[in-house]
DNA sequence: CTGTTATCTTACCCACCGGTAAGATAAAAC
DNA sequence: GTTTTATCTTACCGGTGGGTAAGATAACAG
C-alpha cells in the first residue's frame, strides 16, 4: 500500500480515503479487467456469425486484453488472497465468462461450424491457453500483442473445425 | 512457516534444521514437480513414435502431473516471489521443458504428423492450457484426473493434425 | 461569513511472520 | 565412556506492512 500511494504521489491515508482496504483496490482492478472482457463478449454476441467465428473473435480479443494491465489482473489475482465475500464475487464473474464461451462453442456445434466436442473441456483449454499469455508476454518482447492475438485465434480454432 | 511446521508436527526451528529458509522449501517443492515432468519427457523421448504421438503423450502425462501436489507447485510458484538466484534456476527449468515440447512439435512437423505451424506459439498455447488445469481441478470434482488427461490429449492434438 | 464536507498530511500502532539464540536430548563415533 | 554430531525445543527478535487517530487545508453551501 505504501508503494501504491507513492506511485500515485499521495500518502497512504489519502489512498484509504478512496478505498476501504487493500482487497477493495484489488477487486476494483479485477472489475475493470472483467469489464473489458464483458464488453468484448457483448460485441461478439451481437455482431458475429457462426459459433466458430464467435469463438475466434473471442480468442483474438481476450488475448489482447491479457496483454494490458487491467486484463492481467483478471488472471493474476489469486482467489486464495481474498475474503469469502470477494471470492464469491470473483467466482461469479469467472463463471459468467466461462458460461458465455461455452455458449459460443455450443452454438458452433449446433450450426455445424464446430465439431462435436465436450464444451466444458474445450472452454477450459481455450481459457487456459489465453490466461497463460500474461505469464510470458512482455511488452518489449519478440511477439507483439497483435501477433499473439492473431496467432492464437488461428491456432486454437484449428482444432475445433469439423 | 509456522503452519508448515505445525502440519509436520514439529517446531519451526526443527524445520529450519532441514531448510535454510522459506525459498529453499519452495524451490525444493518446485524441483520435485519439475522432476516429475522431466521423467515424463525422458520416457516419451525414448518410447514414442511420431512427433504427434509424443506431443499427445506429453499432454496426457503433464495434465496428470498438474493434478498432484508437487505438480501444482510448478505452476503456482510465482517468479516474482523469488530472489534472483532462485528465479534463474526456475527459468532454466521452464526453458528446458519448453524447448523439449517445441522439439516434439518440430519432430512432428518434420515427420509429417503435425501440420506446419509456429512451434513457439503452439507450445505456449499447449503449456498454457495444461498449466491452467491446476487452477480449476478439484480432487472431488466432476472430472477425474484421468478423464482430464485423456480429453486434453485428444482436444489439444486435434488442431495439430495436417 | 460560517458551517460542512471532501481531500489529504504527519505521526503512529500493532499483528504477523520469517528467522534466530541458546540450549536440551538422543544417537552415533571412536 | 566420553566426545561429537544430528535432532529438536522454548523463548524471543525486529522488519514489514496493512491500517488508523487526529487534525490541517481546501472547496463548497447557504
Amino acid at each position: 500500500m505504501n508503494d501504491v500511494a507513492d506511485r500515485l504521489n499521495i500518502t497512504k491515508p489519502a489512498l484509504y480515503h478512496y478505498f476501504d482496504n487493500k482487497e477493495d483496490i484489488l477487486l476494483e482492478c479485477y472489475r475493470l479487467g472483467v469489464g473489458l472482457i464483458e464488453e468484448i463478449l457483448n460485441e461478439i454476441a451481437d455482431h458475429c456469425g457462426t459459433g466458430l467465428q464467435k469463438v475466434e473473435a473471442f480468442i483474438h480479443s481476450y488475448a489482447t486484453v491479457m496483454t494490458v494491465n487491467f486484463g492481467r489482473c483478471v488472471m493474476r489475482l489469486d482467489e486464495g488472497d481474498l475474503t469469502s465475500g470477494a471470492r464469491a464475487e470473483m467466482r461469479a464473474y469467472k463463471r459468467k465468462i466461462d458460461r458465455r464461451l461455452r455458449g459460443f462453442i455450443q452454438e458452433g456445434i449446433e450450426d455445424g461450424s464446430i465439431a462435436q466436442c465436450d464444451t466444458k473441456i474445450t472452454a477450459f483449454s481455450i481459457a487456459g491457453a489465453l490466461n497463460w499469455i500474461c505469464m510470458w508476454y512482455e511488452p518489449d518482447g519478440a511477439l507483439s500483442a497483435e501477433e499473439i492475438a492473431t496467432q492464437f485465434a488461428r491456432t486454437l480454432t484449428q482444432g475445433l473445425r469439423p
